[in-house]
DNA sequence: TGTTTCGTACGAAAATATTCCTATGTTTGT
DNA sequence: ACAAACATAGGAATATTTTCGTACGAAACA
């Protein structure tokens, strides 16, 4: 279910590039380019220009905001992680599965990606759901 | 875990507009230009010839094949429609969920995405995994 | 048989996403 | 104070993806 909140406020999907820089900020909090420039260098070459680039368009597009009060701006996530997140799985399911997340679970589960501790949680997880 | 071959055989994921074209195929099976595009046209407005030159792109891609004993050419995906899926999913908890597939699991379901029959059928392949 | 409809092929245009060059100003260290 | 290092801004170049115009041959049918 989408309020109408959330379905207005999402003007638009984050790129596949735009999704790494949003992977890091999600990992370290608010940063500088030159932070998230360096972090995306341990796995890819880019110029800091371009990571520059990309996040002031991120800025405009209002998937992320930024602290000038500093000469080093600081950028920071819009949005919580857990709402994009959820934006992009259900997305996702909607588009792979139809829509049914069960068909998907069964996928996940039965592609040995889950270990014990992951297979013990989501079982308490699934007992509280059906209590409700 | 990416067989060689799995790897090799994979040079291109499908971009978006060629998913669409994927998800007709799989529902339907293999099929002219003609009923792709009708089935796309039911969800947004695209030209004849633009959806059949995606689906040439994707035969030289590799992604389809086609007979073309007949003058109309029928289109037939190559790979299975499982193993697409996978590969797309292992893709998305790698970059969304550091590859724990366990976090993704829960945030589905702690989405009422599931219903009872799904929850059932979940919990009936978890027991079965913990026995192995 | 002629014309209208439907098919493919191909290239180019348009839209989108990504990268980086250059200009210019600020800070840092000597 | 000066040079080197570092910061942002903006536009242009590139790459990628998507769309469609045009050409032309085959089939349908009046």
């Amino acid at each position: 279910m989408i309020s109408e909140q959330e379905k207005n406020s999402r003007k638009f999907d984050p790129t596949k590039s735009e999704l790494e820089i949003l992977q890091v900020l999600w990992e370290h909090g608010p940063s500088t380019v030159r932070f998230v420039n360096d972090r995306l260098n341990e796995q890819k070459d880019v110029n800091y220009t371009s990571t520059l680039k990309l996040m002031q368009i991120m800025v405009e597009k209002e998937i992320l905001k930024r602290d000038e009060s500093q000469m080093k701006h600081v950028y920071i996530v819009v949005e919580e992680e857990q709402k994009t997140k959820n934006h992009l799985l259900n997305k996702f399911v909607d588009s792979m599965y139809k829509g049914s997340a069960g068909s998907l679970v069964m996928q996940v589960l039965g592609n040995n990606h889950a270990s014990k501790e992951d297979i013990k949680a989501i079982k308490e997880l699934l007992n509280k759901l059906d209590k409700e």
